[in-house]
RNA sequence: GCACCCGUAGCUCAGUGGAUAGAGCACUGGUUUCCGGAGCCAGGUGUCGCAGGUUCGAUUCCUGCCGGGUGCGCCA
């Protein structure tokens, strides 16, 4: 059809000359024109068996090796320090995280990047509530330069419940806010008493995250964040004044990213305040300078709320004017959605708070194991594995129902569909996973073990399965060049489908012929690895059994 | 005011110029002496926000309008 427009000719025409061209083409058992020329293909169940044995026997599943390891950044997370984490970071950790795998499989070299947010004034914060309640202790005598505590004097639940506090007073109170403000500043040069405190704030934040993260299968290869790229910023500030990109503005450092074509206003980036501090555009820039120095990468992805992409913008074009990322470096900025609430604003709970990722966790497991129990399944296992499982179903569920939504929208938090286990969810996906081990441990038990096959005999649903397993390098591609773990999402639930409907149908270890038998059993391994292989780029991990 | 995102079935969402616009939930019926019923099969639902335009063809691209959300120099 697009070929008709070019050539401006009857598209049936084309379609007439392109079948007759076709016709004899081994590959296709039927080859017609449809409709105002839509060409049908249908591949012989030959050319279909072949694929698909390569395809299982391909170590990469068939996907291309488009990144040639190349480095790839992908910078997501984000937490802040002396923050809990609550439901808004989890799709900036599981996007991140599925995005990160992905583009792994198509032969990057990749890093997740968690990139904390522990330099800000929210650090001041804490750091001023702690000198307001405990002048007494140590950190606060600004005569002692060394010598401080190794143990931290405060717990995660310490830092949880005092931040807010602490951000609280200061929003509604000017002179608290200044002393918040004064106490960011003697940090950030790094006041030793201030800076040992800190570093124990740091270390308690960053057990407890490890906990979160760990309980959702997201892994960071650098921990790094906002107080790492501090010491880039002088020599780069420098740099850019010389070269005359960043210049005086009403009192401020700034660099100006408008252009002449632009049709709306962007604000330049401010390198320094006008009180000499620095914001964190200036931190992101220097962020750009340390993973260029330390890893060239030939992408950074940043995977954070949609609500920031003017400033990714300001900051991708201050990069290219002052030269820090070369244009052979892309630099997206891959937002995503806010979680809302049934009321189209972003999500609060009842109380008006927010939900903490944990316990959103906790919820979803306790529904698990109640499952567990109602359906009297796993009555023998060990009580480690009936966790485990529990476990396992959760975050299925959470993360499939969350990466299943397109990653730009804006979408609906519903604790319910979080925490479903039925029809299009994770659970259900697991579900499918679990039934084939279940099938091919049985047939190994009865020493018919599936085994390398010439040829697969594909009927009906045989031929329905094999066409969606085809399609996995396709959409493995798909998702990574447009950075969309919904894709995949979908596919893993296609395959599933086609799989049950496969397995509904038609009886494998107690078929006669021994052809269709091995087929089928080559079906169900496959399928197998092409679930968990999707599954394990969304973060999802499988149980042997549930 | 300007810019960006969104508007698709009762609800939550897919749908990157193609055929009769699809899933899940909810609702109804069927299905288990047989490999795991968290399953399978069947049933029907649409002014694709509205109005124009481009195109052989528009849910998709363009323009305007309506409705919702978000952002817009010294917070992050």
């Amino acid at each position: 059809m697009p070929a008709a427009k070019i050539a401006k000719k009857n598209p049936r025409a084309i379609a007439e000359a392109i079948v007759a061209e076709l016709q004899d083409d081994p590959l296709f058992a039927e080859v017609s024109i449809a409709g105002p020329g839509f060409i049908n293909l249908k591949v012989t169940s030959q050319m279909l068996s072949a694929h698909l044995i390569e395809l299982a026997e391909s170590e990469n599943k068939l996907v291309a090796n488009t990144g040639q390891g190349q480095m790839a950044i992908v910078d997501y997370g984000g937490p802040n320090t002396a923050k809990p984490m609550h439901v808004g970071h989890l799709r900036a950790s599981i996007i991140g995280e599925s995005i990160k795998r992905t583009l792994k499989l198509i032969g990057y070299d990749t890093k997740g990047d968690i990139h904390l947010g522990d330099w800000g004034t929210h650090m001041g914060m804490v750091i001023s509530e702690f000198e307001i309640r405990h002048p007494e202790w140590p950190y606060f005598d600004k005569s002692k330069k060394d010598g401080f505590p190794e143990e931290p004097p405060i717990t995660i639940q310490d830092l949880e419940t005092l931040y807010p506090q602490a951000s609280q007073a200061s929003k509604s109170d000017e002179d608290r806010m200044a002393i918040s403000r004064a106490a960011t500043a003697e940090l950030q040069k790094k006041q030793p008493g201030y800076y040992a405190l800190w570093q124990h704030c740091f270390n308690v934040s960053v057990a407890a995250m490890k906990n979160n993260f760990a309980a959702l299968d997201v892994y960071f290869e650098l921990w790094l964040g906002e107080s790492n790229a501090q010491d880039y910023i002088p020599d780069m500030v420098t740099r850019l004044q010389e070269k005359g990109d960043a210049i005086e503005d009403q009192g401020a450092i700034v660099i100006h990213v408008q252009r002449e074509d632009d049709k709306k206003e962007y604000p330049p980036l401010i390198l320094y305040k006008r009180d000499g501090s620095v914001m964190y555009g200036t931190t992101d820039l220097a962020t750009i300078v340390q993973r260029m120095d330390d890893f060239s990468p030939a992408k950074i992805i940043y995977v954070v709320d949609q609500r920031q992409h003017l400033h990714f913008e300001q900051v991708f074009r201050a990069a290219r004017i002052s030269g820090i990322a070369p244009e052979t470096t892309e630099l997206t900025h891959a937002g995503f959605g806010t979680m809302n609430g049934e009321d189209g604003k972003p999500f609060k709970t009842r109380a008006g708070g927010v939900m903490k990722l944990e316990d959103l966790i906790k919820m979803g497991i306790e529904k698990a194991t109640q499952r567990l129990d109602e359906a009297n399944i796993g009555q023998d296992y060990s009580a480690e594995e009936r966790a485990d499982i529990a476990h396992k179903v959760a975050i299925a569920a959470i993360k499939f129902a969350d990466l299943q939504n397109s990653r730009t929208a804006d979408y609906v938090f519903d604790l319910d569909r979080l925490t479903s286990f039925e029809g299009k969810t994770g659970p259900y996906l697991l579900y499918q996973t679990v039934r084939i081990k279940s099938l091919l441990k049985k047939a190994a038990a009865q020493n018919v073990e599936s085994k390398k096959l010439s040829a697969l005999h594909l009927a009906e649903f045989e031929t329905q399965l094999g066409l969606t397993l085809a399609e996995f390098p396709n959409v493995v591609e798909l998702a990574a060049k447009n950075y969309t773990p919904h894709v995949l999402a979908d596919y893993t639930y296609r395959v599933s489908q086609a799989f049950s409907s496969f397995y509904g149908n038609c009886h494998i270890l107690n078929e006669d012929d021994e052809d269709i038998k091995q087929t089928r059993l080559y079906l169900c391994a496959m399928t197998l690895d092409v679930l968990e292989r999707g599954l394990d780029l969304l973060g999802i991990p499988t149980p042997e059994r549930m």
